[in-house]
RNA sequence: UCCUGAGUAGCUCAGCCGGUUAGAGCAUCUGACUGUUAAUCAGAGGGUCGCUGGUUCGAGCCCAGCCUCAGGAGCCA
């Protein structure tokens, strides 16, 4: 018998009237005849032709959407439109049966919240079978991206001590019974009797060991999961999502803009040339998508153009200064079409503002830099006052059409002085950061970094639209089925 | 967490002003057909109308509370 080939490797295949074998899940069965077999290894199905007349019966009935199954045949060229080549089947083998009456997948469209909600199967469905596939992609273009230019991966640790640093409410984890949990004598929970003596939460963010190892290995990113525990309920937020944090020494903000935007267009540039098959098939799904909609919220782009677009312009750089000029005499300000009216500097930005600079004014992605030190967190590296008094931050925030927020970072203040005094300023406990101020005291230098929300990244190429779509097993608020 | 909308067959949905036996398409099953591509044709089975309570002679429909989901907002990546 020969050896397994995958349906990718057969559909390529130059060679036709060759005996193969070749095993998977049924996709549909049609006419009795001719099963639409699927192996993952690429969006096409290879059709299988059975000779339904000399086939057992009990074993037709066998061949039903989901069951898993093993076909040796001869490999020919298709009679039929629709595919290139089949397999003539000689014998076919049920692997494992799929009770149709039971099988919740069926050959139709379903909704996103049905396979949502059936996430253990979806990946057995087109759509889900190219997201999963291109998410691969990226993550190993990322890897690529930092190898060839000489980053070290650093694992960070994924259980932190005491939340210190404000990004985001933290889950707890401890050891202690529940129902018991020991208590000091003024009745405060006892965490010197926890497993870690102290206090532990997963991490929200990599970034501050992140800054240790760039301070001595020059240039490293993390790539692992992080855990936020807000009540969100939008569709772009995750409690467990992946997050890709380079951290680069010598770096200034400019050095960190690069790096970004050099970043985001060499992975989707690798997705784009190694998942063709897969973005066109989301392409199609999309346009699919959008003639639901009204004409006037069609995108005027299809997935596969925006992605080109995107890897053919140099992305929009400003300041938050000038962007918040650009929304002052912007035509929906003026005719008080924002929720949010812009009014002063000063203030955050809404998503509604971002949608109108990325999606409407520019139409394109943009970065943002130089936001109001006072709404920033308190490691990145103060401006000098400026002539209007501003008081800004090296921040620089990467925004997407569609996605908002996909890349937040900044340069780091490296001088020990400004930072104590504006850890001071926010209340951050300097002492349960001994360990990051020591990197501000021994060899101090300028570096700067940024966080890629891995999940948002994945929501724009493959243009889906909720995040828990994107991910194999979504984490969010009352749910962490599977 | 807030705002808006939704929850009826396995799926997608309809169900009028509160009225008698709750419907359709797809899927499934049975049969026919057999080079199909969301196959086609005929027939059949399939329901705790999200949950709890209330109003009423009578509730899928009205009221209250709760749960879940979707979209938007906030927080952010």
């Amino acid at each position: 018998m020969s050896q397994r080939v995958k349906i990718k490797a057969l559909l390529q295949s130059q060679q036709t009237d060759v005996d193969v074998t070749v095993k998977g899940w049924v996709r549909a069965f049609r006419s009795n005849r001719f099963i639409a077999l699927n192996d993952g290894s690429t969006n096409n199905n290879i059709q299988i032709v059975v000779d339904f007349e000399n086939t057992d019966p009990a074993l037709l009935k066998r061949i039903t959407v989901g069951a898993a199954i093993s076909v040796v045949g001869k490999l020919v060229a298709s009679q039929g439109k629709g595919q290139t080549v089949e397999v003539i089947a000689a014998d076919i083998e049920i692997l494992g049966d799929s009770d149709p009456e039971k099988y919740p997948i069926q050959p139709k469209k379903h909704s996103l919240e049905f396979l949502r909600e059936n996430a253990h199967l979806r990946f057995r469905t087109s759509t889900f079978g190219a997201i999963f596939r291109v998410r691969h992609s990226l993550a190993f273009a990322v890897h690529q991206f930092f190898h060839e230019r000489g980053f070290v991966y650093l694992h960070t640790p994924v259980i932190t001590q005491s939340d210190a640093e404000g990004a985001g409410e933290a889950f707890h984890v401890t050891n202690f019974d529940l129902a018991n949990v020991p208590k000091t004598d003024t009745g405060e929970v006892d965490y010197k009797q926890d497993f870690f003596g102290k206090s532990t939460n997963l991490t929200v963010s990599g970034q501050l060991e992140g800054e240790l190892g760039a301070m001595a290995l020059s240039d490293i990113y993390t790539f692992g999961p992080t855990f936020r525990a807000e009540n969100s309920n939008t569709t772009r937020h995750l409690a467990e999502f992946w997050m890709i944090e380079p951290e680069v020494a010598f770096n200034d903000l400019d050095d960190n803009m690069d790096l970004a935007e050099d970043m985001l267009k060499y992975v989707i540039k690798y997705a784009l040339d190694k998942n063709a098959d897969d973005i066109e098939f989301l392409t199609q799904r999309l346009q699919e998508e959008e003639k639901q909609k009204p004409q006037n919220e069609r995108s005027e782009m299809t997935l596969f153009e925006k992605l080109q677009f995107c890897l053919d312009h140099d992305f929009e750089r400003l300041t938050y200064t000038e962007a918040i000029e650009i929304l002052k005499e912007s035509t929906p300000n003026k005719r008080k079409k924002f929720q949010y009216p812009v009014e002063g500097w000063g203030t955050d930005l809404q998503s509604e503002h971002e949608r109108y600079l990325v999606e409407k004014h520019f139409k394109k992605p943009v970065i943002l830099t130089d936001y109001p030190k006072n709404i920033k967190a308190f490691y990145m590296r103060q401006n000098e006052v400026d002539a209007n008094g501003h008081e800004t931050v090296r921040a620089m925030d990467i925004l997407f059409p569609g996605i908002g927020e996909i890349v937040g970072g900044s340069q780091r203040e490296e001088r020990l002085d400004k930072l104590e005094q504006r850890m001071d300023e926010m209340g951050i406990p300097k002492d349960e950061l001994w360990w990051y101020l020591d990197t501000r005291r021994f060899g101090s230098c300028p570096h700067a970094g940024f966080g890629l929300g891995f999940e948002r990244l994945v929501l724009f190429v493959t243009g889906m639209g909720n995040i828990r779509d994107v991910i194999p097993f979504p984490r969010f608020p009352k749910n962490a089925e599977f």
